[in-house]
DNA sequence: TGTTTTTTAATACACATGTATTATTAAGAA
DNA sequence: TTCTTAATAATACATGTGTATTAAAAAACA
């Protein structure tokens, strides 16, 4: 019998020298032959694993919301709205490092998306699931009551999912100017003006 | 003497013609030839008004940033802060094709710019100038006393910053979830969490 | 009309790219 | 050890790219 290596997790090794690539020269560098190479393989053995360069990007895209989603529902919620609501947005925002690669590849292929009919389906798909986990939230404190009277659940879940996204940006295009504390210490005062202390 | 055109005018045609590009084929679907080919041109000509491809670029995303202020200038201002701020932030979001096309194009050189020092300066000078503006509107409102007493003027407006780009990415990345009017009303709804009436 | 100068067009060249093909290597079971 | 098969390496090819060079065309003034 052949040679047995771990096949997913060569290709998972694979997307990661294809993030790192991303960072570095951005989506327009990443030729399967500076892949290959940053992973320290050869042309040949990269096609064993993606057959097609498009296969390599749409699995390092999906392998970003992977490790998101993984990490998200390994949480400890305890029930705590305020709580259970800031440690499941911790998740979405470049904090440290390996969240910071994250942020920054996936805007990366956010844009991309626009003009790649490949990509698109898991954008779209990100952006719903993202909607409705803040909807959850929302639909929570007003369940809970521990929201103003006069809000719009609608709105403020939009809101809330443009104020996170948008300081996500911010933050991985300018992060001289709006560094990974001051976006953290934004969202909780936003979450300070929605959610009210009765 | 020599056939006259206007070079400045030609410039602005070439760099028409890459939003184009840009909007149907990414920025890494912008190349020389496709470029001239789209503004109806020889390579040759291309290369009368543009000498590298970097220079393309470049003009190309600072006409974005000039066409926006030259709109911003030309605001009739009344005087009403409600009315002012309305005007300003009309004007950097894409509620129309114009200010549609130049947000999407913004958006991409925007992220190309983290790894394309020669982009990086204007990126940074525009977020720069737009946090700059966001502040005189909340230094106003408080000045006019038309803000709830307890608010934080920085981190309200790296708040409206974060929450009207934000609102700029969804729309231009998922337009079928989160159309022109939407992110209007949610602009709207977030002034009239901020600014009070006495 | 003829002259001058800019603009335009055409071609060339070296290089990077995605993909395909072929030979070589390595590992595990008989 | 030997054999089988997957994994790896090397090479090839057509295409697109940025840039440079050279020839042709066009326009305005004398």
């Amino acid at each position: 019998m052949p040679k047995i290596v771990n096949h997913d997790q060569r290709r998972e090794l694979l997307a990661e020298a294809a993030w790192r690539v991303i960072r570095r020269e951005g989506l327009e560098g990443v030729s399967v032959r500076r892949v290959a190479e940053e992973a320290g393989m050869s042309l040949g053995s990269l096609r064993h694993y993606f057959v097609t360069q498009s296969e390599l990007l749409a699995f390092s895209m999906q392998m970003v919301s992977d490790r998101v989603n993984q990490r998200i529902m390994k949480l400890a919620f305890n029930g705590n709205p305020r709580h259970d609501i800031e440690i499941v947005i911790r998740e979405l925002m470049p904090l440290d490092e390996e969240r910071r690669a994250e942020a920054e590849v996936w805007l990366a292929f956010s844009v991309r998306a626009q003009v790649d009919a490949a990509l698109k389906e898991l954008s779209q798909e990100v952006h719903g699931s993202l909607y409705d986990g803040f909807r959850k939230m929302i639909d929570m404190l007003v369940k809970m009551k521990l929201t103003p009277e006069d809000i719009d659940a609608e709105q403020e879940t939009k809101r809330l999912h443009a104020l996170v996204d948008g300081l996500v940006v911010h933050c991985v295009l300018n992060p001289e100017r709006l560094d990974s504390d001051e976006i953290w210490r934004i969202v909780m005062y936003h979450l300070d003006r929605i959610i009210v202390n009765r």
